[in-house]
DNA sequence: AACACGTGGCT
DNA sequence: TAGCCAAGTGT
């Protein structure tokens, strides 16, 4: 294979470093003595949810969930219902499982290694290479969608990644990774903000660059992306709307709510009925009977919640 | 490998 | 305005 040296890569390194040391969002996760189970919280959080919209919400779970065992032994629908508006609810579930499986096999503490992070619910490849960079300080190739970009225009003259990541692009990733773990640690994080506040999708503060001089699509002359177009994420009328509607519901209500109410929330029957088996399906939403009820209609619930589970008479 | 999966802000 | 985008993962 070919060896991919970054021309000038500890400098580079170095640069962008010095430029995060000085530039740096004060982000609540990043203060010293954030325990690990915090940062994995940010972590589950950020996934595709702006930073701004995941600091409330992030105080107020750790104050509720000081721990992975205060998680593990709350219902996971509590999980999906603190999880509030962040959106992709499956995140809420995934936290609560890893929460468990922290609990259960490794002792409630949040374990450093790569493997093990990576076996757990919700966790894969950026997850567990962020949570050993940014709580432990290991040496991990942290290959988000911030760092990506930063590369790819930087190296490759790109304008913008593919899809997913290539054996090339991991092979660059690797080669800029200084050797140290943490001096690897912080051109991590350092790579990451410069993606997020400097080198963005949109609009690239190429003044403010602290690499601008070395940048290969800059000197390219910013060409567009000329790659196969990138498909949008349609929402309006789709099953995911049409799941979010739904979950608002059971979210808002202590109670099993009953058809009726999901009817009222979506009216479609057709898109309603194939949402709701899905969120069955996913384990985000039960089959519920409210207590002394005798009729046979159906009511629905978040997991492990009051009249959870199809109770018998 | 392509697709499903929430929600909201920005241009 | 209608897209585009945001610290991805699982199938």
């Amino acid at each position: 294979m070919e060896r991919e040296t970054p021309p000038n890569g500890a400098e580079t390194v170095g640069t962008v470093v010095a430029w995060y040391d000085a530039n740096a969002r004060d982000l609540p996760w990043r203060r010293p003595g954030t325990s690990a189970w915090a940062v994995l919280v940010s972590e589950f959080m950020l996934q595709q949810t702006p930073v701004e919209r995941v600091r409330e919400p992030w105080a107020r779970w750790l104050e509720r969930w000081p721990t992975p065992a205060d998680l593990a032994a709350t219902p996971s629908g509590e999980a999906v219902r603190a999880w509030g508006r962040l959106g992709y609810p499956r995140r809420a579930l995934r936290l609560h499982g890893a929460a468990v499986a922290i609990t259960e096999r490794f002792g409630g503490e949040v374990p450093a290694d790569l493997d093990d992070l990576r076996s757990l619910p919700g966790v894969g490849s950026y997850t567990a290479a962020a949570v050993a960079s940014f709580a432990f300080g290991r040496r991990a190739v942290v290959l988000d969608t911030n760092v990506r970009r930063v590369l790819v225009r930087l190296h490759a003259g790109e304008a913008y990644p593919g899809a997913t990541p290539t054996r090339a692009e991991t092979a660059v990733a690797e080669a800029y990774l200084p050797d140290e773990p943490a001096l690897a640690a912080r051109w991590a994080v350092a790579s990451m903000e410069l993606g997020a506040v400097v080198c963005t999708a949109r609009r690239p503060r190429c003044d403010a660059c602290p690499v601008a001089d070395r940048c290969a699509w800059r000197h390219a002359g910013h060409p567009a992306w000329d790659g196969p177009p990138r498909r949008g994420q349609t929402y309006e009328g789709t099953d995911r709307q049409c799941r979010g509607a739904l979950l608002a519901v059971l979210r808002s209500s202590d109670e099993p709510v009953d058809d009726a109410e999901l009817t009222r929330a979506w009216p479609d029957a057709v898109q309603r009925e194939r949402a709701l088996g899905s969120l069955v399906h996913d384990g985000l939403v039960v089959p519920a009977r409210a207590a002394g009820m005798l009729t046979d209609e159906r009511r629905w619930a978040l997991p492990g919640g009051p009249g959870a589970g199809v109770a018998g008479p």
